[in-house]
This record gives structure tokens, C-alpha cells and sequence, in this order.
RNA sequence: GGAGAGAUGGCAGAGCGGUCGAAUGCGGCGGUCUCGAAAACCGUUGUUCGCCUUCCGGCGAACCGGGGGUUCGAAUCCCCCUCUCUCCGCCA
């Protein structure tokens, strides 16, 4: 959410920028200044009158004590217009402030500069790749066939179970899960990443703190009869930690990282080009979170980056990193970097992290601020995230790379947690 | 699920219709003392919005779990909601 200070002072500058995300922002902006002005107007002529209201009433007061009944009662005269003209005024205020932020929530964050323009996938920015495009022989297989060939992961047992998109491990493949989990985790805690293990049912507040809410309720499970979410990432309830909370500037950043199992009801995006692992409605996700100094938060989102890759290298798996471009930005970041596997069999390119800073955008929806050392005045934070790493297609892109005659290999670094080298 | 009690500032905890944004203690910050530290002593100490102020700041409004009501006036009285605690029941 964009703060209101913003929109007065800068009205040309966000529509400009935010034509970078191709959106147009002129008219909601007019209308958001054009309500905020006659809020601040209501507001000031209230604070006024309330002003003037409390002033008789503490005149009242010490009339009564002296017995000045007679006094009193003329001033409570007094009293009944000037409150009655401070409801009707008053009453207009809340309906005012509804208003103003259904407008504001409506405007995306602003792309940081460096974001290029553009629509769709195919204008996003290669800013570097590693590893070793696999090469295959021609008896590969997708991961697909390898989970049934080994029977690893159950499709059809989820189906039974639950539904479409909820698979069951088994075997070498819950071991080769839970190991993934414990290798991401133990790596985040050596970059400095505090573990936390969130609920992954979260309430409304929380689900509008980083932006689920109210845009994206359809893509969230719901449990109506308590009214809680199920958590599409370890994003909400992580990040949520810091809502209402006002931190010192020596405290940060704060670093955490989290496992979750994700949900998603992924209305609408299914077909063929989402077979096997590709994509789920419940999937397992390390996330790394980061709530930073806005002088330094690109600093931080450098750094995740960084430490993205280096898991992604251990693995020994092909990547390529990109810049999204502003079409393929989501509605709350300000600079995000999606990182690709290579697929050896599907041959294609996967996404298994999206790493983003979203400046003041989700910390203005929470109210999470800090205050400088000696320093009266709040100050917003920025708010990062980042998978590290999305499960489900890690694991097919090793399945698949590592085919060979024998068996799938396990990368090295898996096997202390796997404890075995290969799965046939 | 049943019965009862409660929700006040960073924490603990008073206040139960007017002078209460709120006593007191602890903590935090600044200072005195000290070679330095501790102790002691002194001072200071929330958030949001609006108006004025080119800084420093000043003035006003609101906030005592959330929402509504009574009243000239509500932390204090009434109603609804949420949450917490105690006992009973159930239970991994």
C-alpha cells in the first residue's frame, strides 16, 4: 500500500512509474487526493468543535462542584447543537477513511528503477545463468514416469485421499522430501537465518498484512467456520510476525526462515503444461524473510539472492536468474528475481524462487516501523522474501537430470540427510 | 463443550463518571558521581491523525482488547464481539 504522504506529494511521479507495470493510475489517484482533501477539511473543522465541546464540558464540571447548577445548565444548552453538528461531521469520517483506502489498496508498489518495461515472460531480463545444461539420452523420461517407475510419489493415493494436486510420498521420495527441507533449513541458519516454525493457518489481518487480501482470496483455502486461511506461503504468517511492531534501527535486519507446507488453489491455471510436480495445490516451501533499514534493503535482497544460488549450485543444478519486468511483476513487489532449474527431460525451464523486495509496501499495509537511534518519528521498514527453495520442482529437475540406467543419484550434498545415494 | 474471572502504557499494576494519556514500581534513554563500572540520586520516556511552523517545535483531536450506546462529560456505566486465565468435561 502506498502511503498517503506519497500520493499528495508525488501524484505524476507514481503514474509514471507505475505505467512501468502497465498500469494507470491517474484516475484513482485524482479520486484518492480528491477524499483524502475533503477528509483532512471534515477532520480539521471536527477536531474544532470537539476541542470547543470539551471545554464547556470541563467548565461544566467545576459549575458543579461549585454548585453553580443554574450555570451549568445553560452551558449543557449549549452543548446540544455543537453535538449534533459534530455527528453529522464525525459521521462522514469513517465512511471517508473506507473510501480512501479501498482506493489506495487498489494501486500496485511502484517497480523500483532498475525494472525494466514490459508484458509478459518473454521480456523478463536474464541477469545470469550457471551449471551445465544436462543432456539426455534419448530413453529419458519425465519425472512423471520416474515417480511411478520407483514409486516414490503418489499421485493417484492424493486423489484418493483429498483431490487433483495433493500427492502422496512415499518411500525414498517422503526421505528425499524431508531431506531437501532439512538441508534448505540447515543452510538458511548458517547465512544467519533465525528458524521459526509458523502456524500455517492464518487470520484475516494477516492475510491482508502482505497483500493475500482482500486481491487474491479466491487463491487461498478458506476454513469459513473460523474464518482462517491456509497459507499459500510462509510469507504471510513470517512476515506477519512484525505487524503492529515498532523496531529499533540497531535490530535490523531480522532474518528468518521458515518451513511450511504451502496451499494453493491455483483457480483456473491447470492444463497440460502442468503435469506431474509442476504444479500442486499443497506443496512443501523453505522461505526466507527479511525485514530491513530502508537505506540498506537492497543490500539485503543481494544478498538472498546470493544465497538462493548457492543452494541451488550445491545441488548441481542448471539455473538461470531473471529480472522480471514490470508486466510480470506481482501486484506487491518492487523488484523481483525469479530463478529457473533446467528440466532435463521436459526440457524446460522451472521456476523455483522468486526473491523480492517489497520496500514499504506490505510494511504500510502491517504498520511495522522502526525508529533511529534518538529519533522521535516512526519511519516505515522494507519487507523481503524469498523461496528458499519451492520443493516440488527441485525435486523433479534432480529426478530427472539424475537419470541414469541404474537409478536416480542423489546430489552429494543430500546424501548425509538422504542416507542413501540413489534411488531405483 | 459447561461454569466463573478478567483484558489499562515495553512489562507489572492502581484507577471504577469530571482536574486521567492515566498513580506507583520495573525496564529504557540522558545526566551527576567514578580511573571505569555497579549502587545511589536527578531528569526524561507511547502511538495515530489534523492545523500551524522552511529546521527546532507548537497547538488541537483521538486512542485504557475491538465495535456500538447512555451522558454536557466515559478507562470508569450498559450492550455486542474477540481474546486470555481458573475449574470441570473431552483429548494428541
Amino acid at each position: 500500500m502506498l502511503t498517503i504522504n506519497l500520493i499528495r506529494e508525488k501524484r505524476d511521479f507514481i503514474i509514471e512509474r507505475l505505467k512501468i507495470k502497465n498500469f494507470e493510475a491517474g484516475e484513482i489517484l485524482d479520486r484518492i487526493i480528491a477524499i483524502d482533501t475533503e477528509r483532512r477539511d471534515i477532520q480539521t473543522r471536527t477536531d474544532q468543535m470537539q476541542g470547543e465541546m470539551n471545554r464547556i464540558s470541563k467548565e461544566i464540571g467545576s459549575m458543579m462542584k461549585d454548585g453553580k447548577k443554574n450555570e451549568a445548565d445553560a452551558a449543557k444548552e449549549k452543548t446540544y447543537k455543537l453535538k449534533e453538528e459534530i455527528k453529522n461531521l464525525s459521521d462522514k469520517l469513517i465512511p471517508l477513511d473506507n473510501e480512501l483506502r479501498n482506493e489506495i489498496i487498489k494501486l500496485p508498489n511502484l517497480p523500483h528503477e532498475s525494472v525494466a518495461p514490459g508484458h509478459g515472460a518473454d521480456d523478463n531480463v536474464k541477469v545470469r545463468e550457471g551449471g551445465q545444461i544436462t543432456v539426455l539420452p534419448d530413453s529419458a523420461v519425465p519425472h512423471w514416469e520416474l515417480i511411478k517407475k520407483y514409486d516414490i510419489i503418489d499421485f493417484d493415493l492424493g486423489i484418493k485421499l483429498t483431490g487433483a494436486g495433493f500427492p502422496v510420498y512415499k518411500g525414498k521420495g517422503a526421505r528425499l522430501e524431508r531431506a531437501l527441507i532439512n538441508f534448505f533449513l540447515d543452510e538458511g541458519g548458517k547465512a544467519g537465518y533465525r528458524e521459526v516454525m509458523p502456524p500455517i493457518m492464518v487470520n484475516e489481518d494477516s492475510g491482508f498484512g502482505t497483500g493475500q487480501l482482500p486481491d487474491k482470496e479466491g487463491q487461498m483455502y478458506h476454513a469459513g467456520l473460523d474464518n482462517f486461511y491456509l497459507i499459500p506461503t510462509a510469507e504471510v504468517p513470517v512476515t506477519n510476525i512484525y505487524r503492529d511492531v515498532i523496531l529499533s534501527a540497531g535490530e535490523l535486519p531480522l532474518k528468518n526462515v521458515a518451513y511450511t507446507p504451502c496451499f494453493r488453489r491455483e483457480a483456473g491455471s491447470w492444463g497440460a503444461h502442468v503435469r506431474g510436480l509442476n504444479r500442486l495445490h499443497q506443496f512443501d516451501k523453505v522461505e526466507i524473510v527479511q525485514i530491513a533499514h530502508p537505506d540498506h534493503s537492497y543490500e539485503c535482497l543481494e544478498e538472498m539472492v546470493s544465497h538462493v544460488e548457492s543452494l541451488i549450485m550445491k545441488l548441481g543444478l542448471p539455473y538461470r536468474i531473471l529480472r522480471l519486468c514490470g508486466g510480470d511483476m506481482s501486484f506487491t513487489s518492487a523488484l523481483t528475481y525469479d530463478f529457473e532449474v533446467w528440466s532435463g527431460a521436459q526440457k524446460k525451464w522451472l521456476e523455483v524462487s522468486s526473491t523480492s523486495n517489497f520496500e514499504s509496501f506490505q510494511s504500510n499495509r502491517m504498520k511495522c516501523r522502526f525508529k533511529e537511534k534518538g529519533d522521535k518519528q516512526t519511519k516505515l521498514v522494507h519487507t523481503l522474501n524469498g523461496s528458499a527453495l519451492a520443493l516440488p520442482r527441485i525435486v523433479a529437475a534432480i529426478l530427472e537430470n539424475n537419470q541414469t540406467e541404474t537409478g536416480i543419484k542423489v546430489p552429494e550434498v543430500l546424501v548425509p540427510y538422504t542416507g542413501f545415494d540413489i534411488i531405483n
